[in-house]
DNA sequence: GAGGATACCTAG
DNA sequence: TTAGCTAGGTATCCTC
């Protein structure tokens, strides 16, 4: 039997444990295999005399204990440790011996690994990776809730590309404010669930239960109270049998408000199971600081909202906002406050009511299927055999940890526990800080014909190629054959020993190139799972430099960090030098290039490096006539004399060409990218880092930015850029909160820590806090939108929410726009064409106007 | 009024 | 307290 692993958990038969892995098989069955058997243990680095004295002391936990011998977390070693295997009965004494095994013996390891983690990893199995299974009699279980449930002590990992047939339910919940105030479920009843599928519930995309009497209809159901329409929700999870539980703000809102709810209205005397998982148990909710956790064992709970955040950047992230941006639909709008009238209504403003609250689910579930927004996730969960669930609430740290640990135990060694806060805290006050990466110092202005170069996955080839590892970090006697970083960490070479890591990234890069490649024969569907394969390739080769500064790693290395950095920023300062003075210009004969030295004549090309970052170098071509195909020829040229002086894999590669471009600052910059596609030549504005791709400046100054750089860019008509500005500041000189333009005064601000964290005033800490006034509650995460108005109050005094200026028609602070929405950037790309601010505003005229004299800019 | 500190967001 | 990393620009607040 084959199945697709969702979920996995454990539980007890006879005291002992049996995990439980959850899945769905290719005919679409649910399954629950048990898995009796498998036993818990940890190292601990001891004396093998003391195993004796351990089982002893805690004979009730310790089943035995074996003596073996492992490598110890970091450092490259010619020996292994004399270390203990403590196998225990039950994975809950781990956390309970820990401390007291801590103190009896020099160090401990792997205590901290789930156990549902650990049977995945010692058999080779994997988050929504395929299992096969050899039932052994079908298992009695009254409590999962599954199609089909098998015991099994056999489970291996199987090899299938396509995803199993999964089961979407989107839901959304629609509570009712009492007297205008934000709902509380003390208070606040639920008043309709609306429902999405896919596939189809008997026959039914979308349904709506409703919570009072109502007109029903194939897909709106009326529960007559909302009891009951909470009992119809959990039975319709049961019956449906969702395997991805969908919602929008799921995790942070409707979610805890059932939970919540549910207890109030059993505290009054209802009778509400609200059984959810397959495990049977209720569905509940765990607040970790900021972030709520929601856990419906064997199945996913995917909040879409983090997802998009995670995704797009979007200046609002309200469903209204993000279905709008992302999906090109209209929701549907009822105001909060009319809400209990179309609820009191029993005709067409409850249909209203229906519809809306249908859409939202539909959308949640649009989002979800659409934008394939798991589809990433799922690759990623099968790359790096990390449960889904876990992946879509934590970051990269459990993936990679998920990977070194299935290597180290390939190797012999052991992996630590993860730190404590303290532990990390020191780590920081070390003194010694993580340098990053280099950027050159571009070159300002106006610039024509840039080739631009770029390392292909720079720091795991920096790796790969000089064996960075913690396994291969020199911490004792020093071997012959050494590398020796920048920064003077010392690793052994590849001779001695390869490191794990680069045997993982090697293993990555050369899956994501075969990935790649297949794609190219592939159908839609399976095109779909192998992009996002190489794509989840690609995020995992690079989480592996992150990981090892970040503090909280389990295996946190700042050499091992400051090494990669390092061999970075020699590397880029090496690749400038090599172009502008070992290969300094290349020659075009023929449609072929030749190097200087190759003594031919032909079009002598001079090269300049104007700009880079980390990674990248901009090569200025100096001559004013350089097609496409000349300006590849010449980037290709660069890239491969670059990479044939490396050290494999690292590779230099022709990114793209610009045909004109403009640089402001480091990371702030604009190109005009000519492309060759099935079509011909195009040309497009790419911008990095100015205004138009910042979230925090308003519309009004991204288009007019847009704009300028479009005239200047792509035509040379920096006079008629200068007009568009002095046209701009006119419209909005007699703006008010209702012209058809106050949307594009909106600035937004993400409301990033508690309030109480804040040092400095804020703008839109200040619109926060007049909501907060008039009941309406922010939450840390949002972006606050605001607009300022006049007044003689100081700035962020002035910051103002902008349905309330538009409902109130406040007075619009246009100075505020004028000058320090509009003139600050336009300036610091006109300046440089002589353009001033005085101009700008309608007074004083630049100098250089003919046509001639303009055409002059771009010459130099 | 200068200059440092703080906040935000982006590049890579 | 759960979260890969550093470099860098710009605006505004705050302190002296």
């Amino acid at each position: 039997m084959k199945f697709q692993i969702l979920n996995a958990d454990y539980t007890y038969s006879d005291d002992l444990p049996v995990v439980r892995l959850y899945g769905r098989d290719e005919s679409g069955n649910s399954i629950c295999c048990y898995v009796p058997g498998f036993e818990p243990y940890i190292y601990a680095k001891a004396k093998p005399e003391l195993s004796a004295i351990l089982l002893e002391k805690f004979k009730e936990h310790i089943r035995r204990i074996e003596q073996v011998k492992r490598f110890e977390p970091v450092g490259y070693f010619k020996n292994k440790t004399s270390m203990l295997k403590i196998i225990l009965y039950d994975p809950k004494s781990v956390p309970i011996i820990r401390d007291d095994v801590r103190k009896m013996v020099d160090e401990i390891y792997e205590t901290d690994i789930l156990f549902r983690n650990r049977y995945m990893i010692d058999k080779g199995l994997g988050g929504m990776g395929w299992a096969k299974a050899e039932p052994e009699g079908d298992t009695i279980s009254n409590e999962v809730i599954s199609d089909l449930k098998i015991t099994s002590r056999n489970v291996e990992p199987v090899e299938i590309l396509k995803n199993a047939p999964l089961r979407h339910l989107a839901f959304d919940i629609e509570c009712l404010p009492l007297n205008g105030a934000m709902p509380v479920p003390e208070t606040s009843p639920i008043v309709l669930i609306s429902l999405a599928f896919a596939p189809d519930f008997d026959g039914k995309k979308t349904l709506v239960l409703v919570g009072k009497g109502a007109k029903a209809d194939n897909e709106t159901e009326s529960c007559g109270s909302e009891e009951a329409m909470l009992k119809r929700f959990f039975e319709i999870i049961k019956k449906y049998d969702p395997d991805i539980l969908v919602g929008y703000n799921s995790n942070s809102f409707d979610i805890p408000y059932i939970v919540d709810r549910i207890k109030t209205l059993n505290r009054k005397g209802a009778r509400i199971e609200p059984i959810a998982g397959r495990d049977g148990r209720d569905l509940y909710y765990k607040k970790i600081g900021n972030v709520t956790r929601i856990s419906v064992m064997g199945r996913i709970a995917v909040d879409v909202l983090p997802l998009l955040r995670r995704e797009f950047s979007l200046k609002q992230y309200t469903l209204r906002n993000a279905a709008k941006e992302l999906l090109g639909s209209e929701k549907l709008e009822i105001p909060f406050l009319e809400m209990e009238t179309y609820w009191k209504d029993n005709g067409e403003k409850l249909s209203k009511f229906i519809e809306y609250s249908r859409r939202d689910s539909e959308l949640a579930l649009l989002f979800l299927l659409k934008l394939r927004l798991i589809d990433k996730y799922i690759a990623l969960a099968r790359v790096s055999g990390t449960l889904l669930q876990d992946i879509l609430d934590g970051g990269q740290t459990q993936m990679v940890e998920n990977l070194m640990l299935r290597e180290y135990m390939k190797n012999d060694r052991v992996l630590p526990a993860r730190p404590t806060g303290e532990m990390s805290d020191e780590r920081y006050d070390e003194g010694e800080e993580l340098a990053g990466a280099e950027v050159l110092p571009p070159k300002k202005g106006l610039l024509e014909n840039i080739v631009i170069l770029d390392y292909k996955s720079l720091y795991p080839t920096i790796m790969m190629a000089h064996n960075l590892c913690y396994t291969t970090e020199v911490v004792g006697e020093r071997p012959a054959d050494v590398i020796v970083a920048p920064t003077g960490g010392v690793f052994v070479s590849s001779k001695v020993v390869k490191g794990i890591v680069p045997s993982i990234l090697e293993d990555l890069l050369n899956r994501r190139q075969e990935t790649r490649a297949k794609m190219k024969t592939a159908n839609e569907e399976e095109k779909r799972v192998l992009d996002a394969t190489q794509l989840a390739l690609k995020i995992l080769l690079n989480s592996f430099y992150g990981y090892s500064g970040y503090t909280r790693a389990r295996l946190y290395s700042l050499t091992l960090a400051s090494a990669v950095t390092s061999f970075g920023r020699e590397n880029i300062l090496r690749t400038k030098d090599l172009i502008e003075k070992d290969i300094r210009e290349i020659i075009l004969k023929d449609g072929k290039a030749f190097k200087k030295d190759e003594n031919i004549s032909g079009k002598r090309i001079g090269l300049s490096v104007v700009y880079g970052d980390t990674d990248s170098v901009f090569v200025h071509l100096a001559d004013k006539e350089i097609n496409f195909d000349e300006a590849q020829l010449v980037g290709n040229t660069i890239a491969n004399t670059v990479t044939d002086s490396l050290v494999k894999p690292m590779e230099l590669v022709f990114d793209s060409f610009a045909r004109r471009a403009i640089f402001l600052a480091k990371k702030r910059y604009a190109l005009l990218i000519q492309e060759k596609t099935a079509k011909g030549l195009k040309e497009k504005i790419k911008v990095k880092g100015m205004e138009t791709v910042r979230r925090d400046w308003c519309e009004l100054t991204t288009k007019t930015i847009e704009k300028v750089l479009e005239l200047v860019l792509k035509e040379g008509k920096v006079d008629d850029a200068v007009l568009l500005v002095k046209n701009t500041i006119n419209s909005i000189k007699t703006i008010d909160a209702s012209s058809p333009l106050f949307e594009d005064l909106i600035l937004t601000r993400q409301y990033t820590k508690k309030i109480e964290s804040y040092k400095n005033r804020q703008p839109h800490i200040t619109v926060i806090e007049k909501l907060q006034k008039r009941g309406i509650i922010s939450h840390v995460g949002d972006r606050i939108p605001f607009v300022i108005v006049a007044g003689n109050a100081i700035f962020v005094d002035r910051a103002e929410d902008p349905e309330y200026a538009q409902k109130k028609n406040l007075p619009i602070d246009v100075d505020y726009y004028i000058n320090k929405q509009i003139l600050p950037p336009v300036e610091r790309i006109l300046s440089d064409f002589g353009v001033t601010r005085e101009m700008l505003r309608g007074m004083g005229e630049r100098k250089v106007q003919t046509e001639t004299k303009q055409k002059q800019l771009f010459e130099f």
